[in-house]
Parts: C-alpha cells; sequence; structure tokens
DNA sequence: ACTCACATGTAAAGAGTTACATGATTTT
DNA sequence: AAAATCATGTAACTCTTTACATGTGAGT
C-alpha cells in the first residue's frame, strides 16, 4: 500500500483533484500517512497512465488547469486486491525516542526540550481531531472513525505516559558540563 | 537522526559489530527504528571514513573478519550536536490504518483477518518487550526503559481499541459479493 | 541431513522528501 | 501591503529495502 494506492482509496469517496488530495492528507491521514504534492502529483499520473483514474481538465484563468480524476472499474479492481492483503503493515519511525535513549548523554534541559516539544506536538494533533469529528465526522465512512480513534487513543497513551515518567527520566541525564 | 547516528549511540555503550547492532535494533530499537544489513554495514563504513569510529579487524577462520567499531571522540561530538535538536520526529507510516480506512469495501471476513493479524503482532510485541525486561533491563540506561515503556503503554492502547471497537466496525463491512 | 547462528558486504531498485519554478485571486 | 489559498508539476537528492554473493561451525 503505497501513495498510488491511497490516493486511489480517496477517489472512492469522490472525484477530486491533487490539491484536494493533499487536504485530505493533511486533514485526516496526517497521523498514519502523509504525503506531499512530490509524492501525491506523480502518482495520479502514473494512475491516469495505468487507466486506473480517469482525468478531466478544467480550464481556469491564471491559474494552472485543474486536473480532477475519478477512479475507473480497473482502479477498483486494483484496490480491492490491495485491501485482500491480510497482513498490512504499521511502522514507527521515531527520532523522538531514539533520542531518549541517550538521554543519560543529554543535559536536563534538553531534555525537558524534547519532551515539551514532544507534548505540544501531541496537543496540536489533538485540535486536528477535534476538528475532525465536529466538521468532516458525518460524511466520512466508519473505518475513518476508527482510525480517528485509534489515533487518539495512541497520542493519549503517549502523553500520559510522558506526563507520568518524564520526571523521573530527567533526574538520570547528564549534568550541564560536556566534559 | 539516521541510522548513522543510532548506531553511533550504541557505541556509546561499548564496542560492537555491524552483526552485534544488528542484534541490537532487532531486540530493542526495532518497535521505533529499524534497520537491516544493507543500512548499518555502509552506515559504519561511513561513520569510519569520517573518523567517527574506529575499527579493529580480527580475522577468523572461515567467517569473514569480525570488525569491531569503537566510538571516538569526534563521534561523540557530533552525536551530542545530533541530540541537541529541539524538535526530533515521531512518524507513523501505517498501511494497516490505511486499509482500514476503507473497510465499507472489504468483506467482514477479510476485516477480520486484517484486525487479526494486526493483534497477534502486538502480542509478538508484548513478548518482545517481556523479553528485554527480564534479560537486559539491568544493563541498559534509564532512557531505554522509558523507549520499552512507551512502546507497551503504545501496543497496548492500540490493542485495547482494536478489541472494544474492532466488532462495531465489522458490522458496517461489504457484502461478500464484489458487484 | 538440516537449519540456525555467525559474519560481511555490494548493487540495483523503489519510494519519498525537498527545493525549485510560476502566478492570479482572496483574505487580513 | 502582505500573506494565505488556489493549482500543477519536475528534478535532484536521500534513504531504505531487497536480492545477491559466500562460507563455517554447532546444535537438533
Amino acid at each position: 500500500m503505497d501513495v498510488k494506492t491511497v490516493c486511489l482509496g480517496m477517489l472512492t469517496d469522490g472525484e477530486a483533484s491533487g490539491y484536494d488530495l493533499k487536504k485530505h492528507f493533511e486533514s485526516s491521514f496526517g497521523h498514519f500517512f502523509s504525503a506531499g504534492y512530490g509524492s501525491i502529483y506523480p502518482a495520479l499520473a502514473s494512475l491516469a497512465a495505468n487507466g486506473l483514474v480517469n482525468c478531466e481538465c478544467i480550464p481556469q484563468n491564471g491559474k494552472p488547469d485543474r486536473k480532477v480524476y475519478s477512479i475507473t472499474p480497473a482502479g477498483r479492481d486494483v484496490l480491492l486486491a490491495e485491501l485482500d492483503k491480510p497482513n498490512p503493515s504499521h511502522k514507527v519511525r521515531s527520532e523522538f525516542l531514539a533520542t531518549i535513549c541517550f538521554a543519560h548523554l543529554m543535559t536536563a534541559d534538553q531534555l525537558a526540550t524534547v519532551l515539551n516539544n514532544r507534548i505540544a506536538e501531541i496537543e496540536s494533533y489533538e485540535k486536528l481531531f477535534d476538528k475532525f469529528e465536529h466538521t468532516r465526522m458525518h460524511e466520512t465512512p466508519h473505518g475513518m472513525h476508527f482510525t480517528v480513534g485509534i489515533g487518539r487513543a495512541l497520542i493519549l497513551a503517549m502523553k500520559k505516559y510522558i506526563q507520568e515518567n518524564g520526571h523521573e527520566l530527567q533526574g538520570h541525564s547528564a549534568a550541564a558540563a560536556n566534559f
């Protein structure tokens, strides 16, 4: 399941442009699958070249043509085949945790900064989830609700753990002097 | 913070070979930072070329020379500079959640399989964490304990959420027929 | 007899991120 | 007057993954 496939899935909800899909990635998929324009536009071009989506160009004044994509029956088949995979991955890549592993080489200040910034990022995710639930909750399929629920459960668990155990960690950080 | 830097950090704990570091990645770092031989060996070669680690070659019979790496003062400086970054990332890339988003396009059987496999993987992580705590708990720095604690909190939160909400999701999956 | 652990490395392929390139309209 | 939104795309770069390549010794 790569960016192409996720784009295909998003298009089952209705036609959209690359720009629209980017918004969708940011608002609902961002916490577990991110993609920038540099991934999305080539993905759509590739899907179109393989007949998995159709593209309708809508001329505009000043701006580039708006290209609206819609999924084809062949695209739907490819998507369903992808959804049939029994073991989709769930991977974490955390420079945050890698940093924490070496907390004993950091000063208490450095550690506090890293921990506080993580909490701040978690809280911005909380706001994102709240926003999603207040605006899009009704129009989206149940699977989306589930992923938002998991996202929230995950960040709350992390926040709680940091708040309950962070101070203990700071007691073991290095002194300010870097000998 | 890339594979190179994590290797550098691991070497602050004592000298090790690429093979040893791979073990370390699997047993303690795997849940938030994975790396294979194809990343580790080139990383060590690059660190050695830049004088951040020293390499001692130990001839062996039959097997390739065992190359034992140790961190240099310059390497330590580079590591400390890396640990000074205030906003280390924490990224999730989940084909699992991406699949769940489109649960309404899957059969109840497909969905159950995906959910069960995820639970099974979570349980194998639980065992890994137990093993770590029973064997390496004492020798590792406090930061490691913290990361294992977060890892456990995260997978438990996910497991709980799936167990409490998974059946509700299955009520909304597609019928077996793919029209 | 077979498989697992030990032990290192290269090369090609695959995927994503970042920076660049352009420019009108709408909101603050 | 500045900033954000709309709107698309390419090219270079970075990084990881996978497959290949080789071979011994110990345990089951």
